[in-house]
RNA sequence: CGGGAUGUAGCGCAGCCCGGUCAGCGCGCUCGGUUCGGGACCGAGAGGUCGGAGGUUCAAAUCCUCUCAUCCCGACCA
C-alpha cells in the first residue's frame, strides 16, 4: 500500500462532499439505510452520540422547568385540519393510517381490512394532538405556564432522503409550552433558542447564528420561527434548530382557553420548539476531515481508545496489563459534566489496522502503548483533530492529567476552528453583481465548493427573497439579532432596508 | 413527484453495445504460518439463483417490458 497522503475516505471533500458525507458515515459505522425506503437504521455509535445528545439537553430542559411526557403517534385527521397553514404545510408529506386489520387472501398472503372510520395521520410534528391535551389541562391562569418536552420518533414522508439530514422517519425531541401573556410565550420562545445555541456551541462545538425566519420560511402554522444556523464546510447553512412562537393560533385550534385574572376566557400563547436527528449530520458535517468522522469531546460515545502493541505472548501479557490499568484509571473520570470512556482494542489486527479504525470513527483521543512504552513507563497519546502520525509521548504519571486537558482543548480548538471557518467565508456584500458572481459556480457542470454567506441588505419583500431563490436557490437563511440597524439598499430590488440577513444555499 | 445515472460476493468494481467457457478481479472474510511503533506478507479456502418479476430465444448478467431501491439535479422540507 502506498503510504503517501492517502486518505482513509474517499473520494475527498473537495472532490465530492456529498459522496464523501455518506463515506464518512459508512467508515465511522454511524447509520445506513434500512429496507424501508428513505429510512435509516441508527446503529450503536451513531445512536450513541443521539443519546448524548438526550441526555444535555434533558438535564438543560430540566434546569429550565420543563418535565418530559409523551403523546400518541397517531394524530386524527380532524385534529389536523384545525390549523390550516399547518394543514397546507404538512400535507404533502403525510403517511396516514387507514385500516386496522390484516386477513388472508386468496394467494396465500395478507390483504388489509378493518377500514378505519376515521385515518390516522402518523405524527409530522405533535402541536394538535398535544393541544387536543392541553385544552384540558388548562382551566386558570393558575395552571400556566405548563411546560411539556417530549422525545419521540417523527415521520414526514420525504421525497429526497439524506442519512440524518433528511429521512422519513426520524429522531427528534418537541417542546410545548402555554402561557398566560403573549410576551412571557416570546420570551420563552427566545430563552430555549438561546438554550440551543449554547448547547451547539459547548458541546457540539458548532458555531451558530441566531435569528428569525422570514415569513416564506417559517413554520406552518407559526406566528414567528426562530432559528440556530451553522455553517457546514461546503459553506452551505443547516438550520440546526427551531423555536416558534405560535401566538394564539394552535390554542384558537384546540380550543386552549383558561379564565383569566378578571374571571374571563382568553386564548392562552403557546410556543414551540425542537431539534433531530439531524445535529448528527450537523457534527459530521462541520467537523469530519477527509480521514474520518471527529467529535467534538463533550458529546462523544467514548473517548479514548487504548491500542496496545506487541509481538509474542510475553510482549502481549506485559502490555495488556498496563493498558487494562489504563482503562481502570479513566473510570468515573469526567470531562466536566461528561463521563470519560475508553476503548480497549486489542483485536488480533496491526496496530496501524486498529490506529485508522479509531481515527475513521472520530474519537478525540488515542494511546499507544509498546513494550519500549512498558519500560519507559510512558504512552503514545494522539489527538483526532491532529494529523495521525503527531503523537506525544506521555508519562503514565501524567496521563489522566494530560489527557483531559488534551480533551478539553480540542474541544475549544475544533470550535475555533469551525468558527474561523465561518468568519472567512462570511462577507458583507452591497452590489447585485457581487452577490450573483459570489453565488454561481465557476464550473456549472461539476459545480464546486463555493459562496458562504453573504451578508446583505434585504428589504423584507417577498417577492425579493423570491427572486434571488430561483436564480441562484439562494435563499434568506435567518434575520440575526447580532446585526446592527443601518441604511442600505435591498440586494435585488435597491429600495431602503435597515438591515442586513444571512444569505446562503441550504440544505 | 419530474429529469439523469446506477444496482453483479460484506465493500469497491469489470463484464452488457456485439446473447454462447462471463460467474470474474481487488479489498475484506476463514484456516495455517511469518509478522506487528503507521492501513503487513506467503500459502490454502469459503462466499454470488448478476436488485426483483415477466417476456424474447435452442441459449439471457447481456436484448425487451414492468417493478423496487440507491445516488445526483430540480420542486418540497428539520
Amino acid at each position: 500500500m502506498s503510504k503517501n497522503k492517502r486518505t482513509a475516505i474517499e473520494p475527498t471533500r473537495q472532490e465530492n462532499y456529498s459522496e464523501w458525507y455518506q463515506q464518512v458515515i459508512k467508515a465511522a459505522d454511524l447509520a445506513e439505510n434500512s429496507e424501508v425506503r428513505g429510512c435509516m437504521v441508527i446503529k450503536p455509535w451513531g445512536y450513541a452520540i443521539w443519546e448524548n445528545i438526550q441526555r444535555v439537553l434533558d438535564r438543560m430542559f430540566r434546569e429550565t422547568g420543563h418535565r418530559n411526557a409523551y403523546f400518541p403517534i397517531f394524530i386524527p385527521k380532524s385534529y389536523f385540519e384545525k390549523e390550516a397553514e399547518h394543514v397546507e404545510g404538512f400535507a404533502k408529506e403525510c403517511a396516514i393510517v387507514t385500516h386496522s386489520r390484516l386477513e388472508p387472501d386468496d394467494s396465500g398472503g395478507l390483504k388489509v381490512a378493518g377500514e378505519l372510520t376515521e385515518p390516522y395521520i402518523v405524527r409530522p410534528t405533535s402541536e394538535t394532538i398535544i393541544g387536543a391535551s392541553f385544552a384540558k389541562w388548562v382551566n386558570s391562569y393558575r395552571d400556566l405556564p405548563l411546560l411539556i418536552n417530549q422525545w419521540a420518533n417523527i415521520v414526514r414522508w420525504e421525497m429526497r432522503t439524506r442519512l440524518f439530514l433528511r429521512t422519513a422517519e426520524f429522531l427528534w425531541q418537541e417542546w410545548h409550552t402555554v402561557h398566560e401573556t403573549q410576551e412571557e410565550a416570546m420570551e420563552e420562545t427566545m430563552q430555549m433558542l438561546q438554550v440551543y445555541a449554547t448547547f451547539a456551541q459547548d458541546y457540539l462545538a458548532i458555531p451558530v447564528i441566531q435569528g428569525e425566519k422570514t415569513e416564506g420560511e417559517k413554520f406552518p402554522g407559526a406566528v414567528n420561527t426562530y432559528s440556530i444556523e451553522a455553517m457546514m464546510q461546503d459553506k452551505k447553512a443547516l438550520q440546526s434548530g427551531t423555536s416558534h412562537f405560535l401566538g394564539q393560533n394552535f390554542a384558537k385550534a384546540s380550543q386552549i382557553r383558561y379564565q383569566n385574572r378578571d374571571g374571563e376566557f382568553d386564548y392562552a400563547w403557546t410556543t414551540s420548539w425542537g431539534v433531530s436527528t439531524r445535529l448528527i449530520g450537523a457534527l459530521i458535517m462541520a467537523h469530519s476531515d477527509d480521514n474520518g468522522f471527529v467529535i467534538p469531546p463533550m458529546i462523544a460515545p467514548a473517548h479514548i481508545a487504548i491500542i496496545p502493541i506487541y509481538r509474542d505472548d510475553e510482549e502481549k501479557e506485559a502490555v495488556l496489563k498496563v493498558a487494562k490499568e489504563i482503562q481502570n484509571s479513566f473510570k468515573k473520570t469526567m470531562l466536566e459534566d461528561v463521563p470519560v470512556y475508553t476503548e480497549l482494542d486489542d483485536r488480533d489486527l496491526t496496530s496501524s489496522e486498529r490506529n485508522w479504525y479509531w481515527i475513521k470513527k472520530g474519537i478525540p483521543l488515542r494511546i499507544e502503548i509498546g513494550p519500549r512504552d512498558v519500560a519507559s513507563q510512558s504512552v503514545m497519546l494522539a489527538r483526532r483533530d491532529k494529523e495521525p502520525r503527531d503523537k506525544v509521548s506521555v508519562p503514565l504519571t501524567e496521563l489522566k492529567e494530560q489527557a483531559l486537558a488534551m480533551l478539553k482543548d480540542m474541544q475549544a480548538g475544533i470550535y475555533a476552528r469551525a468558527l474561523a471557518f465561518r468568519n472567512e467565508n462570511t462577507i458583507k456584500i452591497d452590489d447585485n453583481k457581487e452577490f450573483y458572481k459570489y453565488f454561481t459556480p465557476k464550473n456549472a457542470e461539476q459545480p464546486e465548493i463555493h459562496g458562504g454567506f453573504a451578508l446583505s441588505h434585504w428589504c423584507g419583500w417577498m417577492e425579493c427573497e423570491e427572486r434571488i431563490k430561483d436564480d441562484l436557490k439562494v435563499t434568506v437563511r435567518c434575520i440575526p439579532f447580532d446585526q446592527p440597524e443601518e441604511d442600505g439598499a435591498c440586494i435585488s430590488c435597491g429600495k431602503p432596508s435597515q438591515r442586513r440577513v444571512i444569505f446562503a444555499k441550504s440544505y
